[in-house]
DNA sequence: CTGAAAGCGCTAACAA
DNA sequence: TTGTTAGCGCTTTCAG
């Protein structure tokens, strides 16, 4: 393997001479450069990595932190992941994938001490996320994605959650639904501060206050059967629901199912809108989900990119960034069904079912009221 | 921050002391040990990774090269590349992600002259895969992650399509089912060889004739729309069929959306088992497809070994390990529903469906007379 | 069992 | 505009 040494042999030049033309940290006439151009084409030469790096004080790593939960990533962190390496790629910086549990705060030390990292891109960032601190005091410089609870002089991507759950809301209510149900993360997620969770409940209370209609939120373990649970809960809470906004790309699909389940078609008996949502996951569904598209690999391109900046410039402005999910109309949301007339309690009370008061009964007899129409 | 100087100048010894208690490459007595050991904890001393990687000529950091395909990565290789970093996170490596477009041979031979990586983990390989060739020029060790064509000298770990294929078969087979269809990739990703496309079709092939059945074939794009035409398809060539076995992640939602769509259920009117499938896609499903569940982290971890041993010692032997996907049922699956009797020949003539030979009535009629038993 | 010192391949003063 | 050279922080002979 060629040396920068073998390069300014060849080209009849100094070492430096052929460094500086590589880095272009000062004017070299072009007749030179022309000759150590040519020379490290001819030897095939590629500078060494770690030499460079140990000499300049620059890596030109990235670290991408991730704490490794027992589910894995969705599909929304892995498009994250996927943007910002190539994000890295393309501006000559290589991305480390680096495990480290959330509150293995040694080990994180451990990992900024060995100055291998020029910077780094903090994961699924906690309200209060001591991991900041950590990195700080090591001196990398980071980005978080997502937000802690205090922002100050923190540079960070996140989604807008405010303006989604907002569009959202919107979508439902300007086709007409006014008693829509947030299924949100789980009540555990929540009480530990989960901040996604958090920030979509309040905005959905803000949102439908807006539009004057009243807010039902029904938490949902992050699964199939946390999303059928959370159905029933719902049609107990609001028989009348036309509608499901769900922030839990899991229990979303345990919602369809159970809607499934009851008789209820999609979008006719009860639309479904999912937040925070990736295509390849929406076109999952039958039918498939009207969602809120995360802007996944947007959001990690836009992290390194940020991250980049205060590499370059030290005094490069905080970045502080929100970007909205945008809303994919697809095959799960609709007008809702026309309210159950009235005027059919004499039919409601000849209907065998009619004296179970669950709302799965009233929605059955709603969607059959229309199927006959 | 500290250097080896640093402890050597507070534990009163030589630099290479350190080096060697840190390294463990020649014997320190008992005392002076815990010596360095003591500066080193006082200072709070870590090596700094660049300069160790230079001298030593072992960077401890390896690359996982993936190809950035439009479509993202699936659960299966996102587990994949998860299992990667937490093993070689344990073994104290890093791992880099480097996006290398599959034909961009001259992008990968530049990231490998970097001496950047120690070694490197080859994704979604091809039958015929130039990267494998570029990479050992460059002297850069590597596991491949799927197989070439010709696998001599060459390490690699990849599922065991054969066996899982006729698992899968035998499951079905075991529960009944006679007229299985085999819903694969694309006909186009068949035609440009895609080896598991390739593999598991073969492997149909094998399993059915082993049990004296006959294989059908359909290809399907990677969409729910792909999924519902080949189930068209699949009612045309076989009206009878009870099971469907998917080696298409994205179709077979689309395959379950088109069954629900002829009214017919799952698993009582048509078994569907779902190939190479994480449990996290496959519980999105109602019912929850019973799977082959794809052994993701478990192949990134045991790949990551297999290329730590190569690093460790240049002598150690090739690895080619084939993991199978182990069955998992769920509630996709279970006995056919009992074959149309040939004495209701009277009231298929009497049906107004009957005179239609497509495959949607005959299974319509048969599921019918299932629920009227 | 330990030390001294020569690099690893490059960057960046300093000097011309 | 170019060259000389002193490191960057560590590993690893070579000596003792």
């Amino acid at each position: 393997m060629a040396t920068m040494h073998d390069v300014a042999r060849l080209a009849r030049v100094s070492v430096s001479t052929v460094s500086y033309v590589l880095t272009g940290a000062r004017p070299i006439s072009q007749a030179t450069r022309d000759k150590v151009r040519a020379a490290m084409a001819e030897l095939d030469y590629q500078p060494h990595a770690m030499a460079r790096g140990l000499a300049s004080r620059r890596s030109r790593i990235l670290g991408l932190l991730l704490p490794i939960d027992d589910r894995g990533l969705g599909a929304t962190e892995t498009a994250f992941v996927t943007g910002a390496a190539s994000a890295a790629s393309a501006a000559g910086y290589h991305l480390v994938l680096s495990p480290v549990d959330a509150d293995d705060l040694d080990g994180l030390r451990r990992l900024a001490s060995q100055r291998m990292l020029d910077g780094a891109l903090l994961m699924e960032v906690q309200l209060d996320d001591d991991r900041v601190a950590v990195l700080r005091e090591a001196g990398v410089p980071l980005v978080l994605i997502g937000r802690t609870g205090d922002t100050t002089d923190l540079s960070y991507v996140d989604i807008d959650f405010d303006r989604t759950v907002r569009d959202a809301v919107a979508h439902l209510v300007g086709l007409g639904h006014r008693r829509i149900v947030y299924v949100n993360h789980s009540a555990a997620t929540i009480a530990e501060g989960y901040g996604p969770a958090l920030r979509t409940r309040d905005a959905f209370a803000a949102a439908m206050a807006e539009h004057g209609v009243e807010p039902l939120m029904i938490p949902a373990e992050d699964s199939a059967a946390g999303g059928r649970a959370a159905l029933a809960t719902a049609f107990d809470r609001a028989p009348d629901l036309t509608a499901v906004l769900a922030m839990n790309e899991r229990a979303v699909f345990g919602i369809l199912g159970g809607l499934a389940g009851r008789g209820l078609t999609v979008p006719d008996d009860v639309s479904v809108v999912s937040m925070v949502t990736s295509p390849q996951v929406a076109e999952l569904a039958t039918p498939a989900l009207t969602a809120m598209t995360s802007p996944g690999s947007a959001l990690g391109r836009i992290a390194v990119e940020a991250l980049l900046r205060h590499l370059e410039l030290d005094s490069a402005p905080i970045h502080q960034e929100l970007l909205p999910c945008t809303l994919e109309v697809r095959g799960s949301s609709g007008p809702p069904g026309r309210p159950t007339p009235d005027t059919t309690g004499e039919a409601d009370a000849a209907d065998p079912e009619a004296s179970g008061t669950t709302s799965k009964n009233t929605a059955r007899r709603r969607a059959a009221t229309r199927r006959r129409a």
